[in-house]
DNA sequence: ATCCTTATCGGGAACGTTTGCGTAAAAAAA
DNA sequence: TTTTTTTACGCAAACGTTCCCGATAAGGAT
């Protein structure tokens, strides 16, 4: 079952030539006459050649593929920002891998080996909640293979990083809820061990702060799995509920935690935003149709996309090892809708 | 820039063995004694050696990966399925590169070609609704690429196929509208040049003539890009509410076409399902919190990616050049919801 | 003692490219 | 004319594997 593919030994038998002849011709070398190159050139084009990029790769030592780890695809947000990262590498001649890690360590921990097996040339990712080991992660960026940060990052490791403004996106959202009355503001967050949920903590904190509002330790709950497993989100607000002091308002950490948030009063038949105002970081282009409009955060995803394979392409072509590393911040919009 | 990785050569020569007794102890080989090959499998464990997929791949004149290419993944009905392709695939050891067709059939081509130089072993595909013409894949199909078709399927090549039971699912859907009452039924559907389309038409169809209602030509609209501009669904429902007789309710042809509808007739305020009842396929899973909670035909993604996946690693792995193929109709499920 | 297995390993070619080096012939310089 | 340079091409090695073919040594059969 193979597609017999046309090889370069075979136009050099064809021709008469030799294979480093046809080669050289092929990629335009100035060694070659113009008259054998129109030669060669006319010959691939009629049988069909396309250069093996297996062998390409082999000799060259770059396989032209980069990896991208994301905790899952079905997210738009995630979605989105491979669509920027896709955008760029197609147009620089790479093909993106993605691989999910459905935000467990250990399908990432597999997903990398896999990869790098695979001989990337570089890796874009999104660490998932779960991940507090980066040992794995640390060696292989030790070993020289270009890494760059998007969303979720490992500040310990030193490259080039490309995240939302997460501190002022939950500080602007904070501040909203602040301004529309709202007192008791409950967070719903991913583990804090990762960067998103430290820097959307501080937003949280400094807008409570700047109101002179205390934050209350039991408003806030830390979840696993980014939302991804509805009973975590559910759990979580019933904690939350269980609480003498209920909260008015409600401020989503990630995409599913947002919706999961709207799920559960929906269910719990909790009126928004009468009772409690709901707002949270989220991409899905759903959010105006949902009951009620739902106010977001909005993160510029395929920008970032776009910025982190920017930034890994540069990476990968720089011949001197880099040492001077980028940090994008790129900024986040609010989106104010019927829920607060 | 280079992640110098151990090779087998390394190994051997750290141990005073021949490349091919190492690369034979690795692989198991009976010609190895018990141990050699442990000396070999305790010192690559140590040094972290990992086989060279290029490598391999070149030698064996297998990639290891296959290909798909679907409109988009920002799309939860594609990125299920996608899901369900990678589980598969990631088991029996295969890379999968996905790209996107984003509706164009000049991208379509772009990506065909693009993977196939990148030495796929096999390809999944759901058409592009643009796409009309079916030469290049025709021809990879002729030369021996081993193809899988995913919704949108191509008749005319004979090779594994894998759809939703799109006719019962418009049935059931139609069927339901009419028992609801609903009796001037308008039909938002992707281009009839498709498989899906017809195939659901044919659906909306038959139960139409099973109730002995005259399906009415102009309530029947068709869009090029699947949904993905909203200007196209907007413009098709303006055409259909510029007839003197007037949809009581509007069956979506595909995900973005139901939730395009949604926006418009949420922007006109026309009132559901009071005014025109709305169903439509669709698998993104926050239709149950939009407003009003749609109804809809659900196709079963997940397992639809699976199917083919396996599907075409059969085709890959088998010896012989495989001449019977199925076509796997896997049933939908019509969640009734507010909206109708 | 010789011959035949069997077990265990090494040599080397091959997969399709790219590229450093060598070398004829042609062109330019002397 | 001779010498030097330039042009245009071929040879062969290399990338990291796998695997066919031999080779060696030990052991058993004759």
């Amino acid at each position: 079952m193979k597609f017999s593919a046309v090889t370069i030994k075979d136009i050099a038998r064809d021709l008469g030539l030799s294979t480093s002849t046809v080669s050289r011709a092929l990629r335009d070398s100035h060694e070659i006459s113009e008259a054998t190159k129109k030669l060669v050139l006319e010959h691939a084009q009629k049988v069909h050649f396309k250069p093996n990029r297996i062998a390409q790769s082999l000799k060259e030592k770059k396989s032209l593929s980069i990896g991208v780890i994301v905790c899952e695809i079905a997210n738009s947000y995630f979605s989105q920002i491979i669509n920027g990262i896709e955008s760029i590498a197609y147009n620089h001649g790479y093909t993106v891998i993605t691989a999910q890690s459905m935000e467990s360590a250990e399908r990432e921990l597999m997903n990398l080996e896999y990869l790098t097996s695979s001989s990337i040339d570089g890796l874009i990712i999104s660490v998932s909640t779960e991940t507090n080991n980066f040992s794995y992660l640390k060696k292989l960026h030790e070993r020289g293979l270009p890494i760059v940060f998007v969303d979720r990052v490992i500040e310990d490791i030193e490259t080039h990083k490309v995240i939302a403004d997460n501190y002022k996106g939950a500080y602007k959202a904070t501040k909203h809820l602040i301004e529309k009355g709202y007192k008791r503001i409950g967070l719903i967050s991913n583990n804090p061990s990762l960067s998103i949920s430290r820097e959307r903590f501080d937003g949280f904190k400094d807008a409570h702060i700047e109101a002179k509002i205390p934050i209350k330790e039991n408003l806030i709950e830390y979840i696993s799995h980014g939302g991804m497993i509805y009973e975590e989100v559910e759990a979580a607000l019933n904690k939350l509920y269980k609480n003498k002091v209920k909260p008015d308002a409600i401020l989503g950490g990630s995409d599913k935690i947002t919706t999961g948030c709207l799920r559960y009063l929906k269910n719990k038949k909790i009126k928004i935003p009468e009772q409690v105002g709901l707002i949270g970081f989220s991409n899905t282009d759903l959010t105006d149709l949902l009951y009620p409009p739902l106010t977001v955060i909005r993160q510029p995803a395929y920008e970032m996309g776009e910025a982190s394979a920017s930034l890994l392409l540069s990476l990968i072509e720089s011949k001197r090892p880099q040492t001077k590393f980028e940090k994008r911040i790129q900024s986040t919009e609010l989106i104010i809708r019927k829920s607060t």
